[in-house]
DNA sequence: ACATCCCCTTAGCC
DNA sequence: AGGCTAAGGGGAT
């Protein structure tokens, strides 16, 4: 299947898009990106204005890969708003057309709650892992991919066996998690309807869930671009590119230390939202990407 | 080879 | 209340 790009939404570059670290699914075999979004397999491929894909099973929700990829986000009208300095400019020039994606909110929330301390690859692995042992299994090129479990699925397993994921003490976390929304004591889809506030503090109740990982999960799956999450990386951009904006006091307390507390996460945080506006969520990624693949600050 | 540090932090204890 | 620390293990240097 092909898909025009529609220009007028601004530049769309799915290589920047699928690895600046949003999305721990994707995996670039030969020319083609594969990945597992939601119940399917995804093939796809950009060349310049046209994106080429497959679904597997295929779908007849036509709308469904620019949903996915926020094809429907005015881009330049996002960057004119977050370009406030000369260091987004160069990250949003470094990283043109990386759009944030809309993600399922259960995987994206214990996707998440694995990424705690811990790397990129490591947290591709714990979600491959968890997908292969408890998913359901699609072939197709010949290469095997599996869906990620569902919360009723993941309630059921013993913590040994998700421990021997490479979860580590996650593994609690992420069962009490699975068992609290199999049980239907949190709807994540009902966070979407609140306001950012309100949302995060409903996900702050959820095992394994801190400021962090709440921000991520807003920005990354429930539609809320004015989150901020503050990670080291962003730390770093705190204290060593916008010291300016905080007391000096301030730098010096959180600079060298390892995690910041629920009061001083806030103030970055919302420093962000309140410097960068309505879409800081876009700002924080083109940032963290750049600082992160930058390999020096 | 080997050590050391870092990693998209949270929870529990004082 | 706020500061301190433990918690898998892999990847990078």
């Amino acid at each position: 299947m092909e898909l025009e790009l529609n220009r007028s939404n601004g530049p769309f570059s799915l290589e920047h898009t699928l690895d600046c670290g949003q999305l721990f699914r994707w995996q670039k075999l030969n020319d083609w990106w594969y990945g597992v979004v939601t119940d399917r397999v995804v093939k796809i491929k950009q060349n310049n204005q046209t994106l080429c894909f497959q679904c597997f099973p295929e779908t007849k929700n036509h709308g469904f890969i620019e949903n996915y990829l926020r094809l429907d986000d005015n881009l330049n009208s996002v960057l004119s708003k977050i370009c406030k300095d000369s260091y987004m400019q160069k990250a949003v020039d470094r990283f043109c057309g990386l759009r944030l994606c809309r993600q399922e909110p259960w995987e994206c929330l214990i996707s998440y709650i694995c990424a705690t301390y811990k790397s990129i690859p490591a947290i591709k692995k714990m979600i491959a892992n968890i997908s292969r042992c408890f998913g359901k299994k699609l072939t197709f090129d010949g290469t095997n991919f599996y869906t990620f479990p569902k919360p009723n699925k993941l309630a059921q397993i013993s913590p040994k066996d998700l421990r021997s994921c490479g979860l580590g003490f996650r593994a609690e976390r992420v069962l009490k998690t699975a068992q609290l929304i199999d049980n239907g004591e949190l709807i994540l889809e009902d966070l979407k309807h609140l306001d950012y506030h309100k949302a995060k503090r409903k996900l702050l109740g959820v095992p394994g869930v801190g400021h962090k990982v709440a921000d991520c999960v807003l920005l990354f799956s429930l539609e809320k671009l004015e989150a901020f999450p503050i990670d080291v990386w962003m730390k770093r951009a705190a204290t060593k590119l916008y010291a300016n904006h905080f007391d000096s006091s301030f730098i010096q307390r959180i600079t060298g230390k390892g995690s910041l507390t629920p009061k001083e996460y806030e103030t970055v945080s919302s420093f962000g939202r309140d410097y960068f506006g309505e879409y800081a969520g876009y700002a924080q990624e083109y940032l963290f990407h750049y600082l992160r693949t930058l390999n020096q600050l």
